[in-house]
DNA sequence: ACAGTTTCCCGTAAATGC
DNA sequence: TGCATTTACGGGAAACTG
């Protein structure tokens, strides 16, 4: 019977994390007044326990420690205490899903010990609690959530993310400390740059390579010894601020282009040049603003006239401008020319040497702004063609280029 | 003494209406959970009176009629009922300023007597509450809201619009009755075009003139006698919403060239082509798609080109695209042209012959997107240019047009 | 099925707190 | 004063509900 005690004390455990429905990518960060969703299972799926137990979710549970003397926020989980569920789910196993809890502040912040930690780098966990009777001994089994971050607006999400990943890294350590954040150790490279390409993967279906991590590591990595300080990764304007816009500029506008690697992106300026340099006039390649902080992204070309190699990049897109047009509407309707005279379009291969229409041809007109393909019934179409001055003067032998007179 | 009880009984006034400080210019429209303003003053100055006298709101007070007769939504006042304040303001007056009050569903919806009127047809009222001695009087004074619309959404403001503006321009009769839409009386053209251009003069500095009146005419009266009637006024696509639609692009877009009358926009298509035929080539017009319920504006001129006369007109520019280029960078930008060949730019006067720089120069490259002229560090600027093929021919002498290779 | 109505929640701006 | 944090609320879409 001992053995069975024993056996039951794991018998709970969270099967998925605590996540908002609404930032599937993102779990452990919670908002305030926000739903979010855990299922628990019970392991010992016995006909005998059916009906007969009752989880009830608590917020940061035994851990007045960490909360009143750090003068950690406190929380309720809103909508939740009188929702205690029965676990048993039809499908398979006894499962129980919490979807309707939304955590909310207690009002008046308990003053104590201030370690001078921002709010996205307290962490919170949410214990899910059973007692139940069972050939006559009282079990009480707990099963307790990842550490969690709770925000209250959705400008938060980049630090909170950066915390989540941070601590779920290092904190392999069974008893993770709340106040882990107190003192948090440094990160490798390796471990890091894991990280980082994993998000890439799950926000655009493709990972980093060694090039692009290789022009990351420098961004990152300030010590001699190769290691991530958490001050520096967590800082207001870091590097991680810069890769989480980009992230997110991929999601929205991105996907397709960066799946199908046709965008290099992370590029120093230099290697850009040194890139482009050797290759033939047309060549471009597609790299991340270095400066932008909301994500934004530019094309470099090369271009070899009278015997001088340039290489030129334009304004960095915007999210604002990519909701205007498409990237590869842009690539293919770009024109520049000199006032009143020849126009051009200067970009003809992805780097290597790729035409530009294999790389993305299929994606030309699908725009949602002007210059879809919809029906115009009676209206002259409008197409919207982003356009530059000539910064050098046009090639003196047309080549290859479709000129064209605008 | 019977006297000024009579005076004190009307000298309660409500000196600003309920307004969501959100949305100003539509006075009378209130949102669930959303705060809004009401001034009270007491016209009876005396300084006896002095923090003395306290003001309550109450919502639908003394109006269970139409609340349970009829199942009209009720409603508290939020954060309301504990703040009764004392009518004293140092600057001048006994003057109350609620400002921090937002209506809220009391659930349970009361069933009766259905007359199946929306809720945007729903007329509640805010009374404002005095119980005071002076003199051993009793004085229980009561000043009452004009009737106004609930609404728990955004989408619903263009419909809880149309109900205040029809509520108030016809119930002058003391007793206003919150069931006025259950039968609510026609209106005349004379009135409703007066509502209609002083919604242009408030949100766009300029009424409407005869011209466009009387084309807006047409699509508003559709009775022989000349009146306007509810039911058609209030339908889901009724010609109220399109207009609407215009007015918040004119709101968002539009209010530069609305105000200097730059654009005639009320203007049918066969009335555009009869203006536009006998212009010089070149000449165009701005008016707003009639089929785009979301309001869209559009660009239609003219040319002669062979001994033919064409006037055509762009795919008209929604909210979207607007934010993308504004209308003037539109016009001077505009390029049209054949494949791979001259284009030209067909925009040269604005009706009737104004020289497009004129009317519309002030305003050129103030896009806040790309095409701005903020500096570039480096970076090749962009334009975005928009650009359609050309409908017909170029014009055999270039004349006065501004020639330019694409 | 469906339309009117409400809720949900992101993203931005503004307000607040420290 | 500046920065960190929270609130406010429009807008679009999903969810609800008769």
């Amino acid at each position: 019977w001992s053995l069975l005690t024993k056996l039951l004390a794991n018998a709970l455990v969270i099967e998925k994390q605590p996540v908002m429905t609404s930032l599937p990518q993102r779990p452990l960060i919670l908002k305030t007044g926000v739903r979010f969703t855990v299922t628990v299972r019970f392991l010992a799926n016995l006909p005998a326990f059916q009906g007969r137990i009752k989880v009830k979710p608590v917020f940061d549970k035994d851990v007045e420690e960490a909360n009143t003397v750090t003068g950690f926020r406190q929380f309720n989980l809103d909508k939740t205490d009188s929702k205690v569920l029965d676990v048993n789910t039809p499908d398979e196993g006894l499962v129980a899903e919490f979807d309707q809890m939304s955590p909310k502040v207690k009002k008046g912040r308990p003053k104590g010990y201030e370690y001078n930690l921002r709010v996205t780098e307290e962490l919170h966990i949410i214990k899910f609690v059973t007692e139940f009777q069972y050939a006559g001994l009282e079990c009480n089994i707990e099963a307790s959530s990842l550490p969690l971050v709770v925000i209250c607006s959705t400008n938060q999400v980049p630090s909170a993310w950066a915390s989540v990943m941070w601590s779920n890294l290092l904190s392999t350590c069974k008893p993770r400390k709340l106040l882990f954040f107190v003192d948090p150790p440094p990160l490798t490279w390796q471990q890091l740059s894991q990280v980082l390409s994993w998000q890439f993967l799950s926000v655009g279906q493709r990972g980093l390579d060694e090039n692009q991590l290789s022009m990351l590591r420098d961004k990152f990595v300030d010590d001699p010894d190769g290691l991530i300080h958490w001050s520096n990764f967590s800082k207001n304007e870091s590097a991680w601020i810069w890769i989480d816009g980009i992230l997110d500029l991929i999601k929205r506008h991105l996907v397709d282009l960066w799946r199908d690697g046709s965008i290099m992106g992370f590029v120093s300026r230099e290697r850009t040049w040194a890139l482009l340099q050797e290759k033939e006039t047309g060549t471009f390649l597609l790299r991340f603003s270095e400066s932008n902080k909301d994500g934004a992204i530019t094309i470099s070309w090369v271009e070899n006239s009278n015997g001088e190699t340039h290489v030129h990049a334009v304004e960095p897109y915007t999210k604002q401008n990519l909701s205007a047009i498409s990237l590869p509407d842009s690539i293919t309707y770009y024109r520049i020319g000199t006032q009143g005279n020849t126009t051009w379009n200067p970009l003809l291969y992805l780097y290597p040497d790729i035409p530009k229409d294999t790389a993305f041809g299929r994606y030309y007109n699908t725009s949602e702004t002007l210059s879809s393909k919809k029906p115009t019934n009676g209206y002259v179409r409008l197409t919207l063609i982003p356009f530059s001055d000539a910064p050098t003067l046009p090639p003196s032998p047309p080549g290859e280029m479709e000129m064209m007179e605008i």
